[in-house]
DNA sequence: CGGGCCTTTGACTGGTTTCAACTTCTGTGG
DNA sequence: CCACAGAAGTTGAAACCAGTCAAAGGCCCG
């Protein structure tokens, strides 16, 4: 299970099997069932988790008490509230698996000592928010630049076997809509 | 000039006045005018810029012909399309001063010989990228939670000043609506 | 002083939400 | 393996937020 992590972390720097040991050492697994939250508003987000199989989602409940997704990570993503994370204020989401998951944690504070032992992984790292950096740019320009129905039509047609996985719900709380408003969106095409 | 950049760097890292010099021998200064753009739609681009004085912007234009703008940035601010920084894809962005600006670029294969020069630099990336990464996470939660005139009436009070240092057409763009309906916003509150 | 860009105003339109009722699916215990 | 309850998905009507278009007014800068 942790091959999983150390051909990741590969693919952007060098290392060895030894160092990986090392390094490995810092993290903590953890299994989640679904629906089971692995960080919840309020406290202050101090882990950053690597997803090794399954799918967690980060959410928020708004006014109304709705909960939005504002983001899925699926296998060899990362995800935490990184303004929590780095600011130390509480954070204002939860993390939830979204199916029976596995991944790697690590806290705040380990992940400091991991830098200081190993400071090629500030490269990785590096690399890491640079990607999420540049998908987040992207992810904001779509929701600039697509009504809702086409951010569905968009969505459905880049990430096909995704869309099947998750429940309709979930979909429409990522893509900013209402649950209703997509039943009605594909209704429209199988006509 | 350069001073802004170095304090910068030293809030994240510590860097002796020495190998700040060396450092900055990396990037090239360059003066923007108005409304001049540092890159381009269709170019790849390939640097990487810290705001010394002044206010870029980065924006698409959108299948209508809109411009739509997705970032500011201020003073002490990096800007640059990291999807096609990172991936060497062409761009989809433009980046243009919003005022008369100094800014400081490096290119992509510099910032490599930096790394390399420098790897206490992958830290201070590491964090401006973390940071950056929590900032559009911050984003994207304005973006579901509030209706448009709740991001303006939002906007608005936590930057009073910035609010008036720009135009309002450019406003709009950022806040994701048309100049008319801001006209409407505004004209409800002063009565 | 003039021209062009920016902002304002108003009428009309449509995409999306809200609400409520109904149907279908899913999983859990008997 | 069935029954049933709760969760998820569908449908339709009414309301609303925000866009579009067109025209007029204000203001900056040459």
């Amino acid at each position: 299970m942790s091959d999983i992590l150390k051909q990741h972390i590969r693919k952007f720097i060098k290392l060895s099997d030894e160092d990986f040991a090392g390094v490995l050492a810092y993290f903590v697994a953890v299994d989640l069932d679904k629906k089971q939250n692995l960080h919840v508003e309020g406290r202050i987000c101090n882990s950053n988790s690597f997803v090794v199989k399954g799918c967690l989602r980060m959410f928020f409940v708004n006014e109304k008490g709705v909960e939005q997704t504002i983001q899925f990570a699926l296998e060899h993503w990362w995800l935490a509230d990184y303004i929590s994370f780095s600011t130390r204020q509480p954070s204002e989401f939860y993390i939830q698996a979204v199916e029976k998951s596995n991944v790697l944690t690590i806290t705040a504070e380990e992940q400091e000592k991991l830098l200081t032992t190993y400071p090629i992984m500030e490269r990785y790292f590096r690399l890491i928010h640079q990607r999420a950096h540049a998908a987040a740019q992207f992810r904001i320009k779509t929701l600039y630049n697509f009504s809702r129905e086409q951010m569905y039509h968009q969505f459905a047609s880049n990430y096909p076997d995704f869309v099947q996985r998750i429940p309709q719900y979930l979909l429409a709380s990522f893509l900013g809509f209402t649950p209703e408003y997509l039943s009605e969106i594909r209704s429209k095409r199988i006509s």
